[in-house]
DNA sequence: AAATACAATCGTAATATTGCGATATATATG
DNA sequence: CATATATATCGCAATATTACGATTGTATTT
């Protein structure tokens, strides 16, 4: 195997996986952090900031893209990254909803 | 390779990517949302629940408890899980500062 | 003590992730 | 057009994850 089997679950359990799985990577986390930080928000500086090699770095914001939690736009021979705030936003309503679902006076053991 | 960095990054990235990474999983949040939903919580109702083999339940457990995000007091034969209260309301604090980071104006692209 | 019930662990196969050097591609600049 | 700069992609090796059958462990019943 090693397959998860996406089928036998809701199509928010996945979404909602997805997106926590794309930035469950402390470089992503880093990342991230960077472009956030930042005004401007280059591959780049990235590579300078992070000890990664510039291919990591590269395949990191891919995954970042793939789950449409960033998005580039083609600036001169450079790329600016930036936060995808529908993106953000969902994940901020449906995490928040998940997690919030939990009273810690619910405990049982 | 194939091996996380771990060294380059600070301890609350690691942190915060690890608690995301054992979250990461639809069956995982599958589990969860049983649990809190549930006022017993047992494994053996996953596996009914669920439509993976008791031996991946099992598997998937022990991520969340390694992960401290769950814990489990055994209960005669049954193993009784509920959620750590005290990791529940790190990764909220944390994850939530993380977020709270970005504010949608600041984008550039 | 034997049988039963529940959960953990082992072993294994299939697949995914991580990281990087090398190479390709695309856009400026001289 | 040649060259420099920035980013993407390819190919590979090392490691991790996912899933499950089979087995083992552990506590409760009979």
């Amino acid at each position: 195997m090693g397959l998860t089997k996406t089928e036998i679950f809701t199509e928010e359990q996945n979404r909602l996986a997805g997106l926590l799985k794309a930035m469950a990577h402390p470089a992503r986390i880093a990342i991230l952090q960077q472009i956030i930080a930042a005004k401007s928000c280059i591959c780049g500086d990235l590579v300078e900031e992070l000890g990664l090699a510039q291919a990591t770095i590269s395949q990191h914001l891919k995954e970042l893209k793939n789950a449409e939690i960033i998005q580039g736009t083609i600036e001169g021979v450079r790329v600016c990254y930036c936060i995808n705030p529908e993106t953000w936003k969902l994940l901020e309503k449906q995490f928040g909803a998940f997690m919030g679902a939990y009273k810690a006076e619910t405990n049982c053991c």
